[in-house]
Formats: structure tokens, sequence, C-alpha cells
DNA sequence: TTGACTTATTTTATATATAAATCTATTTAT
DNA sequence: ATAAATAGATTTATATATAAAATAAGTCAA
């Protein structure tokens, strides 16, 4: 399968993986600000706030405000803004944990549900046109690979998901 | 070379997209915060800041700030915020254009020539440390195949740099 | 039980980012 | 030559993000 290539210096090694990281910042300022602004244009919501809702989503009894910084891998401060102001908007509730009153539980509404439902679409929509021109096989590998960076075989990964 | 696989349905396909872009996400705060925690402890400068001083060490002669948006991708509100913090490290001169006296130049200054260099190894470094565990055949797949998603065929890309 | 940690969250200060309004200078049309 | 339109940059208002300090509640050892 892969074909021999001559052993590289220490300095071009350096070059890809500046590259590798060049492309991932490529593609990611591709796909962002589109689906922000669709979003937003669309359904009111920042994808911020969309990736509080979708974690909210899964989690129909609700989430504490420190398992969702931790599952959105930002601060704690960060959460609380974004919580504070999805409640404004009427999308979440925020209500006291019973076993312990330092603990905060935030839980969507149904208007929320019903928001992240339409959000959804339209996030799903932007990715579909901005990949529209990708083949299967190179979804799938891209997706593979991309997953071979992050799980790393013997390093500190703090742990993904539950 | 590839395999023959099974028709995808329309939902598949849009599965397989939201992995894509959730891979892309994965590998972006993967990276991301350590490159700018180094940073930081190291030469006292963000990613956002090293961006501009990379921008600016690539143009001797210096960058307007519509150049410096459009290259970085990012707003020109921005761009006037980060040189004006630069300005104050003592990192970047601002000067007005020559033959247009709305516009302005921005060039390193020697100490930003110097810090941008510092910054560059531990930059390297970081990536180095980060990708580490991919091999070389891995890391320039994975490149080329960010790549063609940047480059769509037809599409109205915005052109990349010069 | 009290005092010392630890934990959950918020607050504060600051940086980064955008969009929209504004300001000033240049260009264009008449 | 002047008025209108355009272009380059900044300012303002707001959102998003962090780190560090503060607050408050829980835990645990003595």
């Amino acid at each position: 399968m892969a074909e021999d290539t001559p052993a590289q210096t220490h300095t071009d090694r350096r070059k890809n993986e500046t590259r590798l990281w060049l492309g991932i910042l490529d593609v990611h300022s591709f796909i962002y600000p589109e689906l922000n602004k669709r979003l937003k244009e669309l359904t009111a919501i920042s994808v911020s706030k969309f990736d509080v809702l979708a974690q909210l989503n899964r989690y129909p009894e609700g989430l504490s405000m420190g398992d969702l910084s931790a599952r959105l891998k930002v601060s704690n401060g960060n959460v609380s803004g974004l919580v504070n102001r999805l409640r404004k908007d009427g999308l979440v509730d925020k209500t006291m944990s019973t076993d312990d009153r330092r603990s905060f539980v935030a839980v969507l509404t149904p208007a929320g549900q019903q928001r992240f439902a339409e959000a959804a679409r339209v996030h799903t929509e932007v990715l579909g046109k901005c990949l529209s021109h990708l083949d299967t096989q190179t979804l799938e590998d891209t997706t593979a690979m991309l997953k071979s960076i992050v799980n790393m075989p013997d390093n500190k990964v703090p742990s993904q998901d539950e």
C-alpha cells in the first residue's frame, strides 16, 4: 500500500508537521465562519451556543456546569456566561442540584429542544454544502486519520466523552 | 487502491460529514490550547499575535491593515486591536502610507523579529510533540487530504495567499 | 466539632473576534 | 470643480474565551 519514501531530515519532518497544522487551520476557517453565519441568520444562535444545546440534547436529565465545561472543553467561566445567555434566550433552564447545593444543573427547555432541532438541520446542511466536493472515500479516510491524531497511543489524553 | 464500498444513503453521507467536522474540531482543540499556553509561557505572545508577527515576518517591507486582515482572515477591527497591542509590546511599528493617507503600514521592529524567531522555535517544538506519534506517510496523506477540502474545484474560493 | 482542605461555581480583568457605525481620504461621475 | 460613491481604518457594542480571585458548600482528620 504505502510506497517507500526516502528518510526525512528533522527539518523536513518539522515542515510537514507545520503544514498539517496549517491545513487544519485552513479547513477550520473554511467551515467555521460559514457555520456560524448561517446558524445566526437562520436560527439566531452561534456555534458556541449550538455546542451547549447539543450536549444538553444528549442528556435530557441535564448536565452540571462542570460536566458541560469538561465536555465542551472550555473554561467554567465561559460556561457560566453561555448558560446565562441561553437562559435569557429562554432555551435553557438552570436549577440547583438536589444532592449538592454547590452544583447547578442545566436542562433544555421545550423551546430549547425545538430550536436545537432546527439548528441541527442547518448545521447538517451547511456541512453538506462545504464538503459536497469530497468523495465518500476521502471523507472516511480523512476522518479516520484525524481520529488517529487525537487518539494517542500511550500519552495522557484526558479521556473523551463518557 | 480504494476498495469497493456499498453506496451510501443520504443520511449516512451527512453523518460522515459531521464526523469529519468533529474530527477537525477535536484536532484543533487538541493542539491549539497547548500551542497558545506554551507560546504565552515561553515568549509572552498569544497564537493570534504570533500569526500577525508571522505575516509581517514574510513581508519585511510591511503590510497594510487591510492586507493583514485579508491574509489572517480576521476582521479589520480585530487587526486594529492586535496591532495596537503589539505596538505596546514594542514588537510592531505602524506608519502612515506614503501614497495613500488613509492607509497604515505595519512592520516588525528588530525586537519583533527576534521575538518571532523565538516564538517560531516554540511553535515548531510544540507541533513536534503533539504530532510525534504520526508516521511520515500519515502526516503527508492527511495534509494532502486537508488541502483537497479547501481547494474546491469550481466554487468561489476567495483566493489563497499570493 | 472545629479547622483545613477540596470542590462547584461565579466574578473580575483582560484578550480575542465580529458586525455595524463612523471618520477621513480618495475616486468617480457629471 | 463639486457632489456622490467608494475605500481604509478605527470605534463601539457585544459575544466568546481564558486565568485567577472570590464565594460558598462539602469533606475529612484530629
